[in-house]
RNA sequence: GGGCCUGUGGCUUAGCCAGGAUAAAGCACCGGCCUUCUAAGCCGGGGAUCGCGGGUUCGAAUCCCGCCGGGUCCGCCA
């Protein structure tokens, strides 16, 4: 309902300028969300240096006329507005919302959705997240990529957009040359989960590298011999290679699978040379004139960037580089947005790529870069063995969930408590990822992580048990609650019942969940929605606290019941665009 | 060396792009609240020269310049 008022106040504030005879220059009405009011604006101060009058008077112009129309719509009575007044606090102009405002916001939630903002209208989006090189398992570097693109696809999924997650399977790279080089001469363990057997192989495979010095590098020589024979397609190689990588990615999907994580698509980069979209898109910049040579390999110089970029080697294979531009191409006939989750070193890459798809006449894409997560021992490093990988990060995060759960909840049951300690945990964990700003490098402290924070995921899950407790007794009592499905039952509910101090900051606050949403959608981020979730659940716990819902009286009662239903609707909603689970108790 | 990011109470952060009402939260710390729907909760308290120095402005955590600290990238790797 916030966004509707949102354009109410637009609406009237435009009005009152043109009747006071101000001229908003430039389209913003300096509106914000704060303390002090539902909205308010500071345009008179962007008015006062034009006008030469002191800021405050300005506002007491506009005022006089913004009254004048609220007035009117108030009388008017049959479509009520959702302003109830306006009023100028030196030169800021607060707007506050009226009854209908309020009870408008409950009556949209049982009706449709708290969320469902239809800005992204069926357009069609492409996120590519996660994409690990199949060597090895997910480490937590890898986690925040996954969690930030699954929550990204969420919100836009939520905005009405269509969305498509894609894993761009790096199957070409050294490393998994090595990775295949190594499971043909070493043995892999068949009893560990994929993505460990094949990491146990690469970095075993390393060190037989480093520690080769026969003077003609047979071992190196063997892998780049691998690599140049799985460009050419040689069949055999390739079902070596299929072997390696379908190992290593089904361990990959197992652990996103515990995160609710999962990509609508695998595309492996391999099929863009073989399709000879690779070659097309060399050729073209050559055709361009963009191209130049050293030695027999291909250079591409892109304005602003000093060093050329390599698009083709001596020996005539193709680079990541090149594969990636052909990949965007073919994405980007694929959906009207495209965006890609990178890490920061991987910043001046995309520089890279979006010239050169610039050059190509293709859109490019939009970028997230999320900075690192390092260990307190220092980067993370699959070669040298030195990650937290994720399966294990997930074991001793549920295991110290299921700690929790045990110490309050002896009376549930062995599988109960199982149920809610992996949902607690996993929740802990994506909350503590998405909370922060995408590109503040975070030093992870496995200590701090299973520290299951105290205002992260599980106080937005408690709010939400609560409020499922609440409802549960009300039914076992033969209260009828399913104020969504029988929207009828409304008709008998007096929800202006509701004005006592919490209930309506708890109304407020469920009122501007669509805004949140589409400030998401838009900005592409996400910690705003992690706080959001936090001050739900915060204004649900206060009108907990205050207002007693089963032993209220009768018509207070049912109106209580309403508010906790949509409550539990909204917690759940906005947990479920975070990836997290919303249980019934805990 | 150059590019990009970052520096806000003891700790972790929000606010910075589009400058404005007493700098906002969480953790930790101190004190209070379970005879009413789960205390993973609620209420109260202390604690910040917003890295440093200049500048622009009626007004700067926010914009500009310089410096200092931390990170990262600059491969015929991905």
């Amino acid at each position: 309902m916030f966004l509707q008022f949102k354009r109410e106040v637009e609406h009237i504030l435009k009005v009152a300028l043109d009747r006071a005879s101000y001229e908003p220059r430039g389209q913003s009405l300096e509106l914000e969300t704060g303390e002090y009011a539902d909205i308010t604006s500071r345009i008179a101060f962007a008015l006062a240096p034009r006008y030469r009058k002191p800021p405050e008077s300005i506002a007491q112009d506009i005022l006089l006329h913004i009254n004048e129309i609220v007035a009117r719509a108030q009388a008017q009575g049959g479509r009520r507005t959702l302003i109830s007044k306006a009023a100028a606090a030196g030169p800021y102009i607060n707007f506050y919302v009226s009854d209908s405002y309020l009870d408008a916001t409950l009556r949209g939630i049982i009706g449709g959705g708290a969320g469902t903002v239809k800005r992204g209208d069926g357009m069609r989006v492409i996120i590519e997240h996660t994409s690990a090189n199949p060597d090895g398992p997910l480490h937590i570097g890898h986690l925040r990529n996954a969690i930030i693109g699954d929550t990204l696809a969420r919100v836009l999924i939520h905005s009405g957009y269509r969305v498509e997650t894609q894993y761009y399977v790096n199957d070409m790279g050294r490393q998994v040359g090595i990775a295949v080089w190594g499971a043909s001469r070493l043995k892999l363990d068949e009893r560990k989960k994929g993505d460990h057997a094949i990491a146990e192989i690469y970095i075993a495979a390393n060190r037989l590298l480093e520690a080769d010095s026969s003077p003609s590098h047979t071992y190196q020589s063997e892998v780049d011999a691998l690599m140049r024979r799985y460009e050419a397609g040689d069949e055999e190689v390739v079902k070596q290679y299929e072997e390696v990588v379908q190992r290593c990615l089904e361990g990959i999907k197992a652990t996103l699978h515990r995160l609710n994580i999962h990509h609508d698509l695998f595309v492996f980069e391999s099929r863009f040379v073989r399709s000879g979209a690779v070659h097309r898109i060399i050729e073209e910049l050559r055709r361009k004139g963009c191209i130049k040579t050293e030695g027999s390999a291909l250079l591409l110089h892109l304005d602003g960037i000093e060093k050329e970029l390599v698009i083709q080697r001596s020996d005539g294979t193709s680079l990541y580089t090149t594969r990636d531009l052909a990949y965007h191409r073919w994405k980007s006939e694929r959906c009207d947005r495209m965006i890609d989750i990178f890490g920061k070193d991987h910043e001046l890459v995309s520089q890279q790529l979006r010239k050169a798809l610039l050059l190509l006449g293709v859109k490019p894409p939009e970028i997230v870069i999320f900075g690192f997560v390092s260990l307190p021992s220092g980067s993370i490093s699959t070669r040298a063995g030195r990650y937290i990988s994720a399966d294990e990060l997930i074991e001793q995060i549920e295991a110290k969930a299921y700690e929790e759960v045990d110490k309050r909840r002896r009376d549930l049951s062995e599988a109960k408590k199982r149920e809610i300690a992996r949902k607690v945990g996993i929740g802990a964990l994506r909350y503590d990822m998405v909370k922060v700003s995408p590109e503040k490098h975070i030093v992870f402290r496995l200590e701090d992580a299973l520290d299951i924070e105290k205002k992260g995921a599980p106080f937005i899950q408690y709010a939400h048990a609560r409020a499922s407790s609440i409802l549960r007794a009300a039914r076992e009592r033969g209260i009828n609650i399913d104020f969504g499905l029988d929207t009828d039952s409304m008709e008998t509910v007096d929800v202006a019942l509701l004005r006592d101090e919490s209930e309506v900051a708890l109304i407020k606050k469920l009122a501007i969940f669509e805004y949140v949403l589409e400030n998401a959608s838009s900005e592409l981020k996400l910690h705003p929605v992690a706080k959001y979730a936090r001050e739900l659940a915060e204004v649900f716990n206060i009108f907990y606290k205050n207002c007693p819902v089963l032993n209220a009286e009768c018509a207070l009662r049912e109106a209580r019941l309403v508010l906790v239903y949509c409550a539990k609707r909204v917690l759940s909603e906005v947990l479920s665009v975070l990836g997290i689970e919303s249980p019934e108790e805990m």
